[in-house]
DNA sequence: CCCTCAGATGCAACAACTTGCAAGAGCGAG
DNA sequence: CTCGCTCTTGCAAGTTGTTGCATCTGAGGG
């Protein structure tokens, strides 16, 4: 079965319409095999068929995202950024200095989504969190500089 | 001493200069004691001062934010929410069901980030996390329902 | 009390989405 | 194969927030 094919049957098991515009787009992104802003994704999809238009990109990230088959994450203060999700379930360590994302192991963060539902009854959906903070490199870089 | 003049102070020690804009914006936040959108500040500020832009606003926002007077946090998938920083650190449970908003207390994230810190020595900055999932009376809900 | 200048502001253009509406196209029924 | 319902799409206009640039102003130095 081709990509294509599969990308199809996801679709109409997710209850969607199989339709050029929605391949493109998840092609797009599983592909990228990364996190892609919802502007290269137009770009990449334009690309391949000029004729899309940009709302409909939006609108199937957005469908895609609502149907889990994609995550909307945001990382800091800029864009929107998207992903394929067939691996396990994933998060992101984002230094605020150096920009870098760092993938952050599931474990840590169902630990964190039990104790919610422990303390609060709070049923978390931490499917792709993106935590802010400073990275080792950074924090050490700033001790050297601010002696 | 007024509340205006305690904002002063804070601005001054901030590094920032003391203008009746950024004093607008800061009273509209503590007197709200609660999140408040950048679209409401705006109309809040221009209440009292029709003269100051919307873009002023939004940079005064960001300056504060930077300057860790304000938080600003991302509720689900609309906007951007600022809240005054005078309380203890606090976080929120984001029904994506419901709407409602709970607070979560400081207790549960601290453990968590010194999870962080000690498994992957990034020093997480959560002064303001928003956590998305399904409170406990909308799960129930839903249960009865799907009977 | 006035000068100076970096930081702050207003304006308008820009960027990143979102939405209303009419036209188009899957896909199940017949 | 055709029909028709409903989901999708394109287009254009509307939000929400950002940015470049010229002007203005707070506040320390003279």
């Amino acid at each position: 079965m081709t990509s294509r094919e599969e990308s199809a049957e996801t679709l109409r098991r997710a209850g969607h319409r199989v339709t050029s515009a929605k391949l493109l787009v998840m092609e797009a992104l599983r592909h990228a095999g990364d996190h892609l802003s919802a502007t290269s994704v137009i770009y990449q999809v334009r690309r391949d068929a000029p004729h899309v238009s940009e709302s409909t990109v939006y609108r199937t990230l957005g469908a895609l995202r609502d149907s889990r088959l994609i995550s909307e994450t945001t990382f800091g203060h800029g864009e929107v950024a998207y992903e394929w999700l067939e691996k396990r379930p994933h998060h992101h360590l984002v230094c605020s200095q150096c920009g870098v994302v760092y993938e952050l192991s599931d474990e840590v963060v169902i630990g964190f989504a039990k104790q919610l539902s422990d303390t609060h009854g709070f049923d978390a959906d931490l499917q792709h969190l993106a935590v802010p903070g400073i990275c080792l490199d950074c924090s050490r870089g700033s001790e050297v500089a601010g002696k």
